[in-house]
Order: C-alpha cells, then sequence, then structure tokens
DNA sequence: CGCGGCTTTGATGTTCATCAAGTAAAGTGG
DNA sequence: CCACTTTACTTGATGAACATCAAAGCCGCG
C-alpha cells in the first residue's frame, strides 16, 4: 500500500532503513481513524503492532480506579504510542484515547522484529529513541512535581503553545479535570488558577480558547514556581 | 582476563549471548572498585562503557543546585546503572555515587555496539531491559508522589527490606535527608514520621539499624496513605 | 425537560514545609 | 587525644499551600 509506504518513510522511527526494507514493513502495515473521544486501546491488551501517531492527539493514561496524576503524557504525530512497553511487556502498561480526530499506523511487531534481527544499526537507532522518550517523561515528571501549582499550571500551558499547537492561541483539547490529572492538582485548584492568570492579564481565556498575553512571566512562573 | 569473562556471563544484561561475543567483550571489560561515599561519575561526564554494578550499593541522583526530590533511584547488584542515558546520550543524565563498597564492571561502548551491528537479537533483549527500567522508574514514581507521606516511608522501609535487602532488619545505607531526597519529603518530616512508626510499634529502629515489626499494617499504610 | 457531567467560586480543614533550637555523632586540626 | 567544627538527627511551633467540601450556574444530550 503505497500511503503506507510514504509514511513510513516519512516517519523518524524508521529513518536510515533501506527501500527493500521499508517495501517490506509497509507490507505489514495499515492505518486506522479514531474520532475525538474514541479509545485506541487498553491497558492490558495485548501487543501485536508498534503504532504511531500521523495526525490528530492522543492521552497516555493509567485507568486506575479513580486516582489522581493517572496522565501519563499527551501524544503529537509522529510520536511512537506505547513504544516504552513494546519491548517489555506483552501487554499495554498504559490506556490511550484519542483527544481529537486522530489516524494512527500500525506496524506488525513480527515484521519489526525480522527487521531488527538482520539490521543491527536499526536496533541502535530505536535504543536511543526509547531511551530519549523514557529520559524526557521521567525528567517531565519529576520537574512537575517540584513546582508548585503555579508553576505547574504555567508549565502545561507554555507545554500546550510551544510543544503541541505551535502557537499562543490555541483550543484546550482537555478539560480542567484532565489538566488536573496530567500535572497532579484537584480541578478546582486548576480553574483557581487559570482564573488567576486571567485576572492578572497572563493569559485570556473564554471556554477552551486561551491566548497566552504575558510568556515572559509564565516562563518565569513556569521557573521560579 | 577470565573473572570479566564470567562476570558477563552472569550478568543478565548479556545472556543469550554465545561463547566467542562474551569472549569478545571480556577483552573490552575492566573492573573498579569504590568505597562508601565515593563518586563514580558525575552527570554530564562523557559516556564510554556501559556498566554494571558486580557488588555494593549505589545512588543515582540528578546533581541540581540544591533542590528536593534529587535522586532518581538506588542501584543494586547486577543493575545496569546509566542505561536510560547510554543509547540517547553522549553524556551521563544523572550522577552515580556508593553507598556501600561497590565494584563496577565496565564494557567498551563500541565493542557492544560491534555486538548489536552483527546480533539482531541482542538487540530486542537490550531494547527490553532498558523499557523494563524505564518503566520502573515511571511507575515507582507516580506512586510515590501519590501516596502521602506516610505512604512514602512505608513503601521506602518495604522497598529496602523486600528488594534490596531481602530482610526485615536492615542497616539503612542512607541518612534522613537521603530518604528524603529520594521520596520527596524534607528531612524533618521524614524523622517525625519514622519516630512515629517507632511509637506505634511498626518498626523499631536505633540510628540507622531498623527492624520491621508490623509489615501488614506497613503494606497497608503504603496502599491506602 | 431533566439529568449528569463540566465549570466556577467560596469556606473550611488538613497536610506538609519552614523556622527555630537543641542534642548527638562524626570528622578535623593542633 | 582532645578541643573544635561541622554534619546528622530530633522535637516543637507556626504558617502556607493545597485538598476537600459545599453550592450554584452552565451545557449538552437523551
Amino acid at each position: 500500500m503505497e500511503s503506507c509506504r510514504s509514511c513510513l518513510y516519512n516517519s523518524a522511527l524508521f529513518e536510515g532503513l533501506a527501500e527493500d526494507e521499508l517495501d517490506y514493513l509497509a507490507g505489514f502495515t495499515h492505518y486506522l481513524s479514531f474520532r475525538k473521544g474514541e479509545t485506541v486501546f487498553l491497558q492490558g491488551e495485548d501487543i501485536r503492532y508498534i503504532s504511531f501517531l500521523k495526525s490528530g492527539l492522543l492521552k497516555v493514561f493509567k485507568n486506575a480506579p479513580e486516582q489522581k496524576g493517572q496522565i501519563i503524557s499527551i501524544a503529537k504525530p509522529n510520536d511512537c504510542v506505547g513504544l516504552l512497553s513494546v519491548f517489555s511487556n506483552r501487554r499495554y502498561q498504559y490506556s490511550i484515547s484519542a483527544l481529537e480526530d486522530s489516524v494512527i499506523y500500525y506496524v506488525e511487531l513480527s515484521a519489526v522484529h525480522h527487521i531488527l534481527r538482520n539490521n543491527g544499526d536499526f536496533g541502535i537507532r530505536l535504543l536511543g529513541r526509547i531511551s530519549k522518550a523514557a529520559d524526557l517523561i521521567i525528567n517531565t515528571t519529576y520537574d512537575i512535581y517540584r513546582k508548585n501549582l503555579r508553576g505547574r499550571i504555567a508549565f502545561i500551558l507554555r507545554e500546550f503553545a510551544d510543544d503541541i499547537y505551535g502557537s499562543d492561541q490555541f483550543e484546550l483539547p482537555v478539560s480542567r479535570k484532565e489538566i488536573g490529572e496530567l500535572i497532579g492538582m484537584t480541578t478546582e485548584n486548576v480553574i483557581r488558577i487559570l482564573s488567576e492568570f486571567r485576572r492578572d492579564g497572563l493569559i485570556s481565556m473564554q471556554g477552551k480558547s486561551v491566548s497566552i498575553l504575558n510568556k515572559a512571566l509564565l516562563r518565569t512562573l513556569e521557573k521560579f514556581a
């Protein structure tokens, strides 16, 4: 399938592979579309694919019995979802659902294993990518929990603006409650501090629309609060 | 060097390698001893080896400018130290120092790369180990920050007993301050809660000697507090 | 139309960090 | 080896940060 072939080619994960290797993988690749809100897979399901997000936005979370701080990360296009689980567990350690309409490509794990066996350099690059992903999650987690609540909100606002939307104006793809789960605070305090930021002229906001007005101050808050 | 050869053979990291591959790696392996308190390496140093702990106990930490929550983990024998950084960064992202007298084996990274290039299955196993290590750190970190202070102390006491020493009586290898850095709380509160646990008959303790007296209750605290 | 989930604000209480002050232990130099 | 300094440990008092509880408005949906 030509579209799969070109998608693999564009994916950072498979960069450096030879033409024939990409062709081989393309034969074991398909994609699925998900509507906003739909579940992609659930924690505990069997892993049979390496999956990566082509377009849209996903949330990665632990579906623990109503606990807090259960959203691990937000995946954006070209992220490999569940990469950490893929090689260490037979089953997913996280659940994934779509925050926006999304398209996900699936490459059969057995086919990736086949390439890995014959191409050690690909393995080395994959090791690098997985380590970097893990490093990032670990560092981010420690960072967030060192900050006070204002710092956490500042952090997540800047992350949406810079890393996800590339713009200081955006629509929040998540509820206040989900923001709370993402950065470890209660819904009420998320709302309180967002309101406070609006009162102080740091942001403007109505519903899920947010504009960042004073990014410099936001960055300062993120660091020193 | 025969001792290196047999050590590699016993290390879980290299299991599944052929005789000649182990021989090859042994030629690029050496070991060093560290006294309690000595620095093994510092965050920012160049990575040239895959290193694993043969005996002793290490602490893995961020040497941020006096911040809290800066100890990432405690490494015990057969753990690969800095494994997460090895494939993703040229320099260590963490510092390591010895909590007890320790012996560390070093395998030259270039030699490991050489094996990886020619043995894809080794790469797959390494991917699994790295993913598992990352998964564990991430899960543990989230777990700890969900708990209240009593739960955190209960957690770390059980971890020392079960995972590190395999006994309900042990000598703490770390100061109260370091416990605080490990589980994200102040030194004073570490002491307060340890004292409280002693008053309530959960543990007995003098100096760094600890005996766990009521493990069931400790486990309950760990879960529901 | 009414129900449930999301949002918002205020009041209250708990948990935890900070500050302070003192004792014990451990290293250091004469 | 002893005075001296520093570092670790301990307890109590205080205050700040944050969660919890409560109540009301809002919105989408069956």
